[in-house]
DNA sequence: TTTTATGCAAAAGCTTTGCACGCCC
DNA sequence: GGGCGTGCAAAGCTTTTGCATAAAA
């Protein structure tokens, strides 16, 4: 098992940013996240272990991942963005509207949605993290039976 | 042609809410605005006719009429929401991320995606306004002629 | 050595909240 | 008249920004 920060020191280096002990952890708890983590979660993770990086640092690090192509930038309705390293296997969130469950499904079910808008309106979605609101399938079963089918 | 605030009047009374003139006219403006304006664009344009009517009204009331079923609220990435009356003909945004334009697509472009949902997952999804972020036709050719077909 | 990132703190935006007055029912 | 909504202002929260120091190249 080899040191994973080497590849991030790698990526960084190649995009001519400098490697920092800051950007290598932020781009660890990212990972470790797999897409789930808001930028103040991702700043607590990480104080955790060293207090002393402070919350404007990650904003600073997570707009320059953004911007170098790093990291994907998902927003997740009334709560804050939610960041994921780019490469990483393309999923998506089916976030409940009642429980607040997510759910992660594969990136083919928007295939279908992506090819129309292409040819219909020549629009490139960019939809390599997507969060659709919604009822879970638990959720919507309880309505169902607590109003005797509304 | 008949007023309209009389339709929200009624909308108001049959859920038991209060009529009120500042409720009348957000609920005029949010119409007007298609689905495309934020709080603080609806309370903008509500004072300079109005000055008095304060910000806070305007979030409390949003809050309200979404939770009455009344207004669809929907998040367009980097911050604010913007607000819609439901039953307004469904429809969807593409915003662009290099110019920001917004294009309006039908809602029948979901169907696929909303059946696969509920067929593969159980899961109920909530659409009646989307945002899907990439890139427009125009800016995705400037692109590729400014690089030589990158 | 030069350039750039970080820690720190203050500021800026957006949204929420408590209170007293006024309007709707 | 009773209760709810609004105006007002202050507080709260997340994010951004300026500056001096510290670290990377």
């Amino acid at each position: 098992m080899t040191d994973p920060y080497v590849a991030y020191r790698e990526a960084l280096s190649l995009r001519g940013l400098r490697v920092t002990p800051q950007r290598l952890m932020i781009l660890h708890v990212i990972d470790e996240g797999n897409g789930h983590l808001t930028a103040e979660q991702i700043g607590d993770r990480i104080r955790a272990k060293f207090p002393a990086i402070h919350q404007g640092t990650i904003y600073r690090t997570l707009e320059l991942l953004r911007e170098a192509g790093l990291v994907s930038e998902t927003h997740l309705g009334d709560r804050s963005a939610v960041y994921e390293l780019m490469g990483n296997h393309p999923h998506h969130h089916l976030v409940c509207d009642r429980c607040g469950s997510i759910t992660e499904v594969g990136d083919t079910l928007l295939d279908p949605l992506r090819a129309a808008l292409l040819t219909e309106f020549g629009f490139r979605a960019r939809t390599e993290h997507f969060a659709i609101f919604g009822l879970c399938a638990q959720c919507a079963q309880q309505r169902n039976s607590a109003s005797g089918i509304e």
